[in-house]
DNA sequence: AGAGAATTTTAGCAAAATATAAACATGCTT
DNA sequence: AAGCATGTTTATATTTTGCTAAAATTCTCT
């Protein structure tokens, strides 16, 4: 089990990799975002535990980055502001977990476990139904056996909600609700045709049905 | 409008249950995943609230279980938790709504309006007569077994108004008056007579009789 | 049986709903 | 600024539906 930790602050590097190493783990060390970002090219990691304050930017624009190349590894951030916004901001960029300094070790090494133990699960989460198969990590589907396609975020949310809920018939309109969290004038646009159409052209004709006049169906068998 | 709470705090479930029949639903409590369950064998629920943190397990495995074996009752989850991540889980299971505590009663009302409004007409609810079944969700029916044939919505009224009434003559202007509410020229059609050749197509000659000279009868048995 | 009426069936068209493709917009990366 | 990827709108094609009207069939009554 494979951990990057970033942390400038010698001292605390230190006696965390330390004490991760007692825990199990293996660990490599970086003290600046190049280095950072070095390492997590060469190398695979399970996890990455970020200090956000560093001399050459913020943990957050990493995250970013990571996030954006779709690297999947979760990360944890390690700050020593607590604010509420500050951890909104946090969450929101695309970290998963949040620890604020000081912190004691058990608590770090708990939060670790919760979190490699929701990821492995998530990344066994690829949940098929009726031969389609969502990646939810990686927003792919896959058809049949087919090569995996990636989708976009409007397409994953929409075939994720319709396989969620399948057989049961779902209007346009409440698809463009769960589309769009805030429903300005639904009925004025074909959005959800056009979302449906692509989502055909991946996976076939069938899958999705329409039930003219009332909505469409992911048929589950 | 009968619910399926399910929370294991007495004093809160007692308060629940007791606002939930003031606004006129029909309330169960269950304290554990295993009386859920028998609740859920014996009765039809229209929505159920579930606490998530349960003595005897997580209600989640109980949405898991219920989606698995394609039980289409909606969910509203409480929890105490409110992480971002608690929630895309929870609806991710198939929860349908989600509700952190503590939350007011006034909330949690408008909430279920809300799904159950989303919801009606959603929920299956199949009726069968002599061996045809009318799925009013899907605009479906099927005859003795056959599979499931989808109708054109004024095929759906037309039949749904026979089998709402069998064993009555219904003569084909009272027939026209109740497909279009508001038309008057009604003997000039013979919109009627192609309906239900259409509807005997799909149900077999015997189910709607012709009283010649009178109407039309959908026989119960 | 056979004429005339009532019903059934068929075919086809226009309107409505949906599908598809392509243009346009916007933001982000290089 | 140019180039991409995504989201959105617009325009056009295709499909399905509702309906009409005519043709075919069945029934009824003499």
């Amino acid at each position: 089990m494979k951990l990057l930790l970033l942390e400038d602050d010698d001292l605390l590097a230190e006696s965390l990799a330390e004490s991760l190493k007692d825990n199990g783990y293996l660990v490599d060390v970086a003290d600046t975002i190049k280095s950072a970002t070095s390492f997590m090219a060469t190398e695979e990691y399970e996890l990455a535990i970020l200090d956000i304050g560093l001399p050459d930017g913020s943990g957050l624009e990493l995250i970013t980055r990571w996030r954006k190349q779709k690297c999947p590894t979760p990360v944890l951030i390690l700050t020593a502001r607590d604010t509420w916004e500050d951890k909104v901001i946090g969450l929101e960029t695309g970290a998963d977990d949040y620890l604020t300094k000081p912190f004691h070790e058990a608590e770090l090494m708990a939060r670790l476990k919760a979190l490699l133990r929701r990821q492995s699960g998530q990344l066994s989460k690829i949940f098929t139904l009726n031969g389609v198969s969502l990646d939810e990590a990686g927003q792919r589907v896959c058809s049949e056996g087919t090569t995996w396609r990636s989708l976009t975020a409007t397409e994953f949310r929409l075939l994720r909600y319709l396989m969620l809920h399948p057989d049961r018939i779902h209007s346009k309109e409440r698809l463009l609700e769960q589309l769009y969290a805030l429903e300005q004038d639904a009925a004025a646009s074909n959005l959800v045709e056009v979302y449906v159409a692509r989502l055909r052209r991946y996976l076939g004709k069938s899958i999705i049905q329409t039930r003219r006049g009332q909505g469409y169906v992911f048929v589950s068998r």
